[in-house]
DNA sequence: AATGTTGCTGCAAAGATTCGCAGCAGCGAA
DNA sequence: TTCGCTGCTGCGAATCTTTGCAGCAACATT
Protein backbone atom coordinates (compact mmCIF):
# COMPACT_ATOMS: atom_id res chain seq x y z
CA UNK A 1 0.00 0.00 0.00
CA UNK A 2 1.06 3.65 -0.73
CA UNK A 3 0.66 4.62 2.57
CA UNK A 4 3.73 2.57 4.39
CA UNK A 5 6.30 5.09 2.98
CA UNK A 6 4.47 7.72 4.99
CA UNK A 7 4.68 5.82 7.98
CA UNK A 8 8.18 4.87 7.47
CA UNK A 9 9.06 8.81 7.14
CA UNK A 10 6.82 9.62 9.90
CA UNK A 11 8.77 7.05 12.39
CA UNK A 12 12.02 8.14 11.53
CA UNK A 13 11.40 11.82 11.10
CA UNK A 14 10.97 11.88 14.60
CA UNK A 15 14.20 10.04 15.20
CA UNK A 16 12.99 6.02 16.26
CA UNK A 17 14.06 3.56 13.75
CA UNK A 18 11.89 1.81 11.80
CA UNK A 19 11.69 -2.03 12.08
CA UNK A 20 9.69 -4.21 10.22
CA UNK A 21 7.76 -4.86 13.04
CA UNK A 22 6.64 -1.68 13.91
CA UNK A 23 5.81 -1.12 10.13
CA UNK A 24 3.34 -3.88 9.81
CA UNK A 25 1.90 -2.95 13.53
CA UNK A 26 1.27 0.60 12.12
CA UNK A 27 0.25 -0.43 9.13
CA UNK A 28 -2.58 -3.01 10.59
CA UNK A 29 -3.81 0.06 12.97
CA UNK A 30 -3.84 2.25 10.12
CA UNK A 31 -5.92 0.11 7.48
CA UNK A 32 -8.59 -0.76 10.03
CA UNK A 33 -11.74 1.11 10.23
CA UNK A 34 -11.75 0.82 14.40
CA UNK A 35 -10.09 1.15 17.21
CA UNK A 36 -8.43 -2.00 17.44
CA UNK A 37 -7.13 -4.15 20.25
CA UNK A 38 -3.24 -5.25 20.84
CA UNK A 39 -4.39 -8.60 20.50
CA UNK A 40 -6.66 -7.62 17.27
CA UNK A 41 -3.83 -5.78 15.79
CA UNK A 42 -1.22 -8.80 16.61
CA UNK A 43 -4.49 -10.93 14.84
CA UNK A 44 -4.14 -8.80 11.73
CA UNK A 45 -0.54 -8.71 11.18
CA UNK A 46 -0.70 -12.19 11.28
CA UNK A 47 -3.48 -12.43 8.81
CA UNK A 48 -1.31 -10.10 6.60
CA UNK A 49 1.33 -12.83 6.68
CA UNK A 50 1.38 -15.62 8.81
CA UNK A 51 4.79 -16.21 8.86
CA UNK A 52 5.42 -12.85 11.14
CA UNK A 53 5.58 -13.62 14.39
CA UNK A 54 5.28 -10.46 16.48
CA UNK A 55 5.42 -10.84 20.08
CA UNK A 56 2.73 -9.18 21.91
CA UNK A 57 5.27 -7.40 23.79
CA UNK A 58 6.46 -5.68 21.00
CA UNK A 59 2.65 -4.58 19.89
CA UNK A 60 2.01 -3.10 23.36
CA UNK A 61 5.55 -1.30 23.39
CA UNK A 62 5.21 0.06 19.61
CA UNK A 63 2.02 1.59 20.44
CA UNK A 64 3.32 3.26 23.08
CA UNK A 65 6.11 4.43 21.31
CA UNK A 66 3.56 5.80 18.36
CA UNK A 67 1.08 7.45 21.33
CA UNK A 68 4.11 9.37 22.24
CA UNK A 69 5.36 10.39 18.90
CA UNK A 70 1.25 11.47 18.45
CA UNK A 71 0.96 8.52 15.40
CA UNK A 72 -1.69 6.91 17.33
CA UNK A 73 -3.62 7.40 20.80
CA UNK A 74 -4.20 5.16 23.92
CA UNK A 75 -7.91 4.60 24.54
CA UNK A 76 -8.06 3.40 28.07
CA UNK A 77 -12.03 2.63 28.52
CA UNK A 78 -13.38 0.71 31.37
CA UNK A 79 -13.66 -2.55 29.76
CA UNK A 80 -10.80 -3.51 30.83
CA UNK A 81 -9.13 -3.56 27.67
CA UNK A 82 -6.82 -0.96 25.89
CA UNK A 83 -7.84 0.05 22.55
CA UNK A 84 -5.57 1.98 19.88
CA UNK A 85 -6.45 3.83 16.99
CA UNK A 86 -5.04 5.32 13.98
CA UNK A 87 -4.77 9.50 14.72
CA UNK A 88 -5.73 10.44 11.11
CA UNK A 89 -4.17 14.17 10.73
CA UNK A 90 -6.39 16.78 11.43
CA UNK A 91 -9.38 14.79 12.58
CA UNK A 92 -10.39 14.44 16.16
CA UNK A 93 -13.33 12.72 17.68
CA UNK A 94 -14.26 11.65 21.03
CA UNK A 95 -15.32 8.52 23.18
CA UNK A 96 -17.65 8.51 25.44
CA UNK A 97 -18.35 5.49 27.66
CA UNK A 98 -21.02 4.21 29.31
CA UNK A 99 -19.74 3.57 32.87
CA UNK A 100 -22.76 1.14 34.10
CA UNK A 101 -23.05 -1.05 30.82
CA UNK A 102 -19.80 -0.12 28.76
CA UNK A 103 -21.81 1.31 25.88
CA UNK A 104 -19.23 3.92 23.90
CA UNK A 105 -20.56 6.52 21.58
CA UNK A 106 -18.17 8.64 19.28
CA UNK A 107 -19.27 12.29 19.47
CA UNK A 108 -17.32 15.73 17.95
CA UNK A 109 -16.40 17.91 21.03
CA UNK A 110 -15.20 21.09 19.20
CA UNK A 111 -15.47 22.71 23.09
CA UNK A 112 -12.39 20.88 23.55
CA UNK A 113 -10.29 22.72 21.50
CA UNK A 114 -10.31 26.13 24.03
CA UNK A 115 -8.76 22.93 26.55
CA UNK A 116 -5.76 22.45 25.62
CA UNK A 117 -5.13 26.49 25.53
CA UNK A 118 -5.92 26.19 28.84
CA UNK A 119 -3.72 23.36 29.41
CA UNK A 120 -0.63 25.01 28.00
CA UNK A 121 -1.11 27.72 29.91
CA UNK A 122 -1.60 26.37 33.76
CA UNK A 123 0.91 23.05 33.25
CA UNK A 124 2.60 23.89 30.21
CA UNK A 125 1.81 20.22 28.53
CA UNK A 126 1.26 19.92 24.73
CA UNK A 127 -1.97 18.13 25.32
CA UNK A 128 -3.74 15.49 22.94
CA UNK A 129 -7.38 16.08 22.90
CA UNK A 130 -7.48 14.32 19.96
CA UNK A 131 -9.16 10.77 20.90
CA UNK A 132 -10.63 11.25 24.58
CA UNK A 133 -12.14 8.58 26.33
CA UNK A 134 -14.91 9.81 28.75
CA UNK A 135 -17.06 8.37 31.09
CA UNK A 136 -20.65 8.68 31.64
CA UNK A 137 -23.64 7.38 31.73
CA UNK A 138 -25.62 6.21 28.82
CA UNK A 139 -29.77 6.69 29.07
CA UNK A 140 -30.80 3.84 29.84
CA UNK A 141 -28.33 3.61 32.78
CA UNK A 142 -28.81 6.80 34.19
CA UNK A 143 -30.49 6.54 37.60
CA UNK A 144 -33.83 8.04 36.96
CA UNK A 145 -34.13 11.07 39.14
CA UNK A 146 -36.87 13.62 39.34
CA UNK B 1 -15.87 9.50 61.64
CA UNK B 2 -18.40 11.74 60.87
CA UNK B 3 -19.16 11.25 57.40
CA UNK B 4 -19.57 7.61 57.40
CA UNK B 5 -23.60 7.69 57.49
CA UNK B 6 -23.11 10.43 54.44
CA UNK B 7 -21.33 7.30 52.25
CA UNK B 8 -23.99 4.68 53.98
CA UNK B 9 -26.74 6.91 52.92
CA UNK B 10 -25.07 7.94 49.50
CA UNK B 11 -24.89 4.01 48.97
CA UNK B 12 -28.24 2.91 49.94
CA UNK B 13 -29.64 5.51 48.45
CA UNK B 14 -29.43 4.52 45.01
CA UNK B 15 -29.84 1.48 45.67
CA UNK B 16 -27.07 -0.89 46.80
CA UNK B 17 -26.62 -2.56 49.93
CA UNK B 18 -24.17 -1.18 52.13
CA UNK B 19 -21.31 -3.47 53.57
CA UNK B 20 -19.15 -3.22 55.71
CA UNK B 21 -16.36 -3.80 52.61
CA UNK B 22 -17.95 -0.83 50.60
CA UNK B 23 -18.10 1.30 54.16
CA UNK B 24 -14.93 0.60 54.79
CA UNK B 25 -13.56 0.91 51.08
CA UNK B 26 -14.87 3.62 50.26
CA UNK B 27 -14.03 5.70 53.55
CA UNK B 28 -11.00 5.01 53.51
CA UNK B 29 -10.94 6.39 49.73
CA UNK B 30 -12.47 9.45 51.10
CA UNK B 31 -10.23 10.18 53.83
CA UNK B 32 -7.00 9.98 51.24
CA UNK B 33 -5.71 13.18 50.32
CA UNK B 34 -4.32 11.76 47.16
CA UNK B 35 -5.83 9.34 44.53
CA UNK B 36 -4.87 5.63 45.54
CA UNK B 37 -4.58 2.93 43.61
CA UNK B 38 -6.48 -0.44 44.66
CA UNK B 39 -3.58 -1.83 46.45
CA UNK B 40 -3.15 1.34 48.11
CA UNK B 41 -7.03 1.43 49.56
CA UNK B 42 -6.44 -2.27 50.49
CA UNK B 43 -3.40 -1.29 52.83
CA UNK B 44 -5.47 1.47 54.44
CA UNK B 45 -7.87 -0.38 55.36
CA UNK B 46 -6.03 -3.26 56.71
CA UNK B 47 -4.12 0.09 58.57
CA UNK B 48 -7.29 1.00 60.42
CA UNK B 49 -8.17 -1.97 61.21
CA UNK B 50 -5.66 -5.30 60.82
CA UNK B 51 -8.36 -7.69 61.29
CA UNK B 52 -10.02 -6.33 58.46
CA UNK B 53 -9.66 -9.41 55.66
CA UNK B 54 -11.23 -7.64 52.49
CA UNK B 55 -10.12 -9.11 48.96
CA UNK B 56 -8.32 -7.02 46.52
CA UNK B 57 -11.51 -8.48 44.28
CA UNK B 58 -14.02 -6.29 46.69
CA UNK B 59 -11.59 -3.34 46.39
CA UNK B 60 -11.96 -3.68 42.17
CA UNK B 61 -15.66 -4.37 42.29
CA UNK B 62 -16.67 -1.80 44.94
CA UNK B 63 -14.87 1.37 42.83
CA UNK B 64 -16.24 0.22 39.96
CA UNK B 65 -19.57 0.05 41.51
CA UNK B 66 -18.78 3.39 42.70
CA UNK B 67 -17.52 5.22 39.96
CA UNK B 68 -21.37 4.40 38.07
CA UNK B 69 -22.94 5.76 41.57
CA UNK B 70 -20.74 8.66 40.52
CA UNK B 71 -19.37 8.57 44.19
CA UNK B 72 -15.44 7.76 43.12
CA UNK B 73 -13.52 8.76 39.64
CA UNK B 74 -11.69 6.33 38.21
CA UNK B 75 -7.85 7.12 36.29
CA UNK B 76 -6.72 4.55 33.94
CA UNK B 77 -3.06 6.49 33.15
CA UNK B 78 -0.67 5.25 31.20
CA UNK B 79 1.28 4.05 34.16
CA UNK B 80 -0.62 0.68 33.91
CA UNK B 81 -2.32 1.36 37.35
CA UNK B 82 -5.89 2.70 37.39
CA UNK B 83 -6.26 5.33 40.29
CA UNK B 84 -8.98 6.47 41.92
CA UNK B 85 -10.50 9.16 43.76
CA UNK B 86 -13.43 10.26 46.02
CA UNK B 87 -15.71 12.69 44.22
CA UNK B 88 -15.89 15.56 46.40
CA UNK B 89 -19.38 16.68 45.54
CA UNK B 90 -18.92 20.26 43.45
CA UNK B 91 -15.53 20.21 43.00
CA UNK B 92 -13.99 19.10 39.76
CA UNK B 93 -9.51 19.11 38.74
CA UNK B 94 -8.53 17.30 35.89
CA UNK B 95 -5.13 15.28 35.40
CA UNK B 96 -3.00 16.06 32.29
CA UNK B 97 -0.42 13.29 32.12
CA UNK B 98 2.95 13.36 29.65
CA UNK B 99 2.69 10.47 27.50
CA UNK B 100 6.54 10.24 27.67
CA UNK B 101 7.98 10.21 30.85
CA UNK B 102 4.48 9.54 32.87
CA UNK B 103 4.61 12.70 34.70
CA UNK B 104 1.23 14.17 35.38
CA UNK B 105 0.13 17.99 36.53
CA UNK B 106 -3.51 18.96 37.90
CA UNK B 107 -5.46 21.57 35.81
CA UNK B 108 -8.59 22.93 36.36
CA UNK B 109 -10.47 23.44 32.68
CA UNK B 110 -13.59 25.41 32.94
CA UNK B 111 -14.05 24.91 29.23
CA UNK B 112 -14.88 21.33 29.70
CA UNK B 113 -18.22 22.52 31.39
CA UNK B 114 -19.18 22.86 27.83
CA UNK B 115 -18.34 19.66 26.62
CA UNK B 116 -21.17 17.91 28.78
CA UNK B 117 -24.00 19.69 26.95
CA UNK B 118 -22.41 18.85 23.69
CA UNK B 119 -22.05 15.42 24.70
CA UNK B 120 -26.05 15.51 25.84
CA UNK B 121 -26.70 16.54 22.71
CA UNK B 122 -25.13 14.43 20.43
CA UNK B 123 -25.58 11.22 22.32
CA UNK B 124 -28.08 11.69 25.36
CA UNK B 125 -25.32 10.56 27.77
CA UNK B 126 -24.68 12.38 31.58
CA UNK B 127 -20.83 12.35 30.66
CA UNK B 128 -19.02 12.54 33.90
CA UNK B 129 -16.12 15.11 33.10
CA UNK B 130 -15.06 15.61 36.89
CA UNK B 131 -12.00 14.25 36.79
CA UNK B 132 -10.58 13.55 33.47
CA UNK B 133 -7.51 11.64 32.40
CA UNK B 134 -6.11 13.77 29.39
CA UNK B 135 -3.12 12.34 27.77
CA UNK B 136 -0.12 14.97 26.21
CA UNK B 137 3.51 16.07 26.23
CA UNK B 138 4.97 17.81 29.19
CA UNK B 139 7.65 20.52 28.45
CA UNK B 140 10.68 18.30 28.99
CA UNK B 141 9.27 15.58 27.02
CA UNK B 142 7.92 17.62 23.69
CA UNK B 143 10.00 16.87 20.52
CA UNK B 144 11.63 20.50 19.91
CA UNK B 145 9.99 21.80 17.19
CA UNK B 146 11.04 24.87 15.42
C1' DA C 1 -37.26 -11.14 65.79
C1' DA C 2 -37.37 -14.72 62.06
C1' DT C 3 -37.32 -15.60 56.95
C1' DG C 4 -36.54 -15.28 51.99
C1' DT C 5 -34.54 -13.17 48.06
C1' DT C 6 -30.72 -11.92 45.69
C1' DG C 7 -26.85 -8.78 45.63
C1' DC C 8 -21.97 -9.16 47.47
C1' DT C 9 -17.80 -11.34 48.81
C1' DG C 10 -13.73 -14.43 48.77
C1' DC C 11 -11.10 -17.43 46.30
C1' DA C 12 -8.74 -18.97 42.49
C1' DA C 13 -8.01 -18.87 37.73
C1' DA C 14 -7.92 -16.33 33.52
C1' DG C 15 -6.91 -12.33 31.00
C1' DA C 16 -4.44 -7.97 30.11
C1' DT C 17 -0.31 -5.26 30.47
C1' DT C 18 4.31 -4.20 31.91
C1' DC C 19 9.17 -5.21 32.79
C1' DG C 20 14.11 -7.29 32.85
C1' DC C 21 17.46 -9.18 30.16
C1' DA C 22 20.21 -11.08 26.49
C1' DG C 23 20.76 -10.98 21.63
C1' DC C 24 19.49 -9.05 17.06
C1' DA C 25 19.19 -5.42 13.64
C1' DG C 26 18.56 -0.49 11.96
C1' DC C 27 21.04 3.36 10.77
C1' DG C 28 25.05 6.44 10.65
C1' DA C 29 29.97 6.52 9.92
C1' DA C 30 33.95 4.83 7.69
C1' DT D 1 29.66 -2.33 1.62
C1' DT D 2 31.28 -3.16 6.25
C1' DC D 3 31.40 -1.93 11.16
C1' DG D 4 29.82 -0.35 15.50
C1' DC D 5 26.65 1.66 18.58
C1' DT D 6 22.52 1.36 20.75
C1' DG D 7 17.63 1.04 20.22
C1' DC D 8 14.32 -2.73 19.57
C1' DT D 9 12.58 -7.42 19.96
C1' DG D 10 11.29 -11.93 21.99
C1' DC D 11 10.79 -14.46 25.88
C1' DG D 12 9.44 -15.35 30.39
C1' DA D 13 8.12 -13.60 34.71
C1' DA D 14 5.85 -10.21 37.41
C1' DT D 15 2.07 -7.18 38.02
C1' DC D 16 -2.47 -5.50 37.53
C1' DT D 17 -7.36 -6.32 36.69
C1' DT D 18 -11.36 -9.01 35.60
C1' DT D 19 -14.36 -13.02 35.96
C1' DG D 20 -16.91 -17.55 37.44
C1' DC D 21 -18.79 -19.74 41.14
C1' DA D 22 -20.44 -21.17 45.60
C1' DG D 23 -21.74 -19.44 50.00
C1' DC D 24 -22.77 -15.46 53.02
C1' DA D 25 -25.33 -11.49 54.50
C1' DA D 26 -28.11 -7.04 53.77
C1' DC D 27 -32.55 -5.52 53.48
C1' DA D 28 -37.64 -5.90 52.93
C1' DT D 29 -41.37 -8.45 54.58
C1' DT D 30 -43.87 -10.86 58.00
Amino acid sequence: MSCEPEIAQAVRDRGRRLTIQRAKILSALRHADEHQSAEQILDRVRGDDPLADISLSTVYRTLETATTLLLTSELRGASGTTVYEWNEPGTTHHHIECSSCGRTEVVELSSLQLAEAEIREQAGFEADIRHLAIPGLCPACRPASG
